[in-house]
DNA sequence: CTGTTAGCGCCTTCAT
DNA sequence: ATGAAGGCGCTAACAG
């Protein structure tokens, strides 16, 4: 059925027109007249042709891929599963556009990192994530303009909000000792919960009990121990993270302090895991696919750069 | 500092050769005297020379990037921890070869999803999971030695061993009435752990009770109701997947079962929640980033297309 | 072992 | 609006 595959020329001789006009029109770029538009589009349809993507990119100058590059300094941040579900999201996403997606952790000192990227002609475009504030605004020049960032200053969750409403249900219920196991400070996007959490606090008169975690539960374990040492009274933890947040139930459980009655304890994220939780955990939604789908579109200028993601509390046993 | 790019042309002319020899030399194929091998490297080398991806696999006539294409019929299977941990990995591996990684999604009935695969000309390689028996060997033939699986006949974990390795520990233990949540029986890969299971209640004389589930925690929920509704003396239940195994959990937890005294439960991947869950739950290892690296240079020709990957018994609180 | 000569398949000035 | 021609950067077949 299938003889060999069609190309530009062919499509453009059965068309009877140069393989320049064809190029014009089925790249959709440049003028051609509404006769040969059609016989284009016509001779291509029978012909079965599709572009060659690596020839299409070669010729354009554009790269072939997107990178996902995260930063962060612990070696094992690619298994974490923010970074394994984004980095699905983008491949699915852009399936359609014929670019596939590389995944690499970069330093928190990534300058260097930062020119490999600039430097690879294969690169159509990057996804960048663990940023702090300095970073976006400093780029190689040869990524800027094909650069999007997940997170702070990009494609994000409005956290804010997410962490707001469980806060302000944890304030509602009478909670009014509450801890908070926040993102590390090197990071931009785990200021927005501590701002939120803080003005909070300041305006209902309530004691500012703010741990560093790193979205893991090992840190939620070790977090919550602290704070139960320092400070024994408190009667709520809330997390940014549900990774974090089971974490704080098991050391809570082994230690004794029964879930939600002597502590309340809430979530964020909304993993499937959170509703299999015993008790089941109280947490805010956390879109990260179609976060990390905008970033990725962002990057190849397909989206606008910069949008914020709604959360919404999801009320369980916990809080 | 930088000029503009240096190309082959460049390091051709410093070393004192033609392209052609510089490219055998840098692309590593082809014969070369050490002395022009020397010399190109060397103003390689100087003129911080690197090959242009595209270029390269254009005039190769190879593909720039790997799908991974998914059979299932769930809409929401790209969602599954599996899908992406699996993806993230290969994005991770594959990334210094400069070939980035899509994501997709194909129906059970999936020929035709393989003819578009193999008629895509910017692929490289495909990776394919959720295969059953027929699909491996009649692939289309555009596909043929740049195809590698996922899962029984690929990359896949020794889940016979890591089953195996549970049912023998809870029969250890006294549990006669074993109850196994299988995967879906058009999977290929469900196959071995009945097999196992089969096997050791036959062997035992013990009853044989087989439930399909699908790798989720609901399917864990409705399949623990079922067990529970069907064989109420049922001491012990054995998931293929951790996920799973919550829902059971959640599910014995419910009905006022206690876990272990009245029953043992099981899951298998070991993900890293299933150390939080409560009670921690007993488990098997499944290393799934090397089996999806594995698969994806398999699929590259860089590596054996066929391994099984140990996996080892994690013996916790459940079981 | 090496250089020359064609491509790989498409896009894009540049005239017309 | 259109066609001709050159280029994107590298690789592979073919002589030598």
């Amino acid at each position: 059925m299938r003889e060999i595959r069609a190309g530009l020329a062919d499509v453009a001789r059965r068309a009877g027109v140069s393989p320049a006009t064809a190029s014009r029109v089925l790249s959709g770029s440049g003028p051609a007249s509404a006769a040969s538009r059609a016989a284009v589009l016509a001779a291509a349809g029978q012909l079965g042709y599709q572009p060659h993507p690596v020839a299409r990119r070669l010729a354009r100058g554009t790269g072939t891929r997107v990178v996902f590059a995260v930063r962060d300094d612990r070696a094992d941040i690619l298994l974490d599963p923010f970074v394994t579900r984004a980095t699905a999201a983008m491949a699915a996403a852009l399936d359609p556009y014929d670019i596939g997606v590389s995944l690499r952790r970069i330093g928190l000192e990534c300058a260097a990192d930062l020119e490999d990227l600039a430097a690879d002609r294969g690169l159509a475009a990057v996804v960048l994530a663990g940023h702090d504030r300095a970073l976006l605004s400093c780029l190689p020049s040869g990524l800027r303009g094909r650069t999007a960032a997940i997170g702070a200053g990009g494609a994000d969750v409005d956290s804010a909000a997410g962490v707001g409403a469980l806060l302000t249900h944890l304030y509602a219920a009478g909670r009014r000792r509450i801890a908070l196991v926040a993102g590390p400070s090197w990071l931009a996007s785990s200021a927005p919960p501590v701002a939120v959490y803080t003005e909070l606090t300041r305006a209902a008169e309530m004691p500012t009990r703010v741990v560093r975690g790193d979205f893991t539960s090992d840190k939620g374990r070790t977090a919550a121990r602290a704070i139960l040492d320092r400070w024994p009274d408190t009667d709520a933890i809330a997390s940014v993270s549900d990774a974090t947040a089971l974490g704080v139930l098991q050391t809570l459980a082994d230690a004794g302090v029964r879930v939600p009655d002597d502590v309340a304890v809430t979530g964020f994220d909304d993993i499937p895991l959170a509703g299999a939780a015993h008790p089941a955990l109280s947490t805010a939604t956390h879109p990260v696919e179609q976060i990390a789908a905008a970033a990725a579109r962002a990057a190849l200028g397909e989206a606008a750069p910069i949008a914020l993601f709604p959360s919404t509390p999801v009320f369980r046993a916990t809080a």
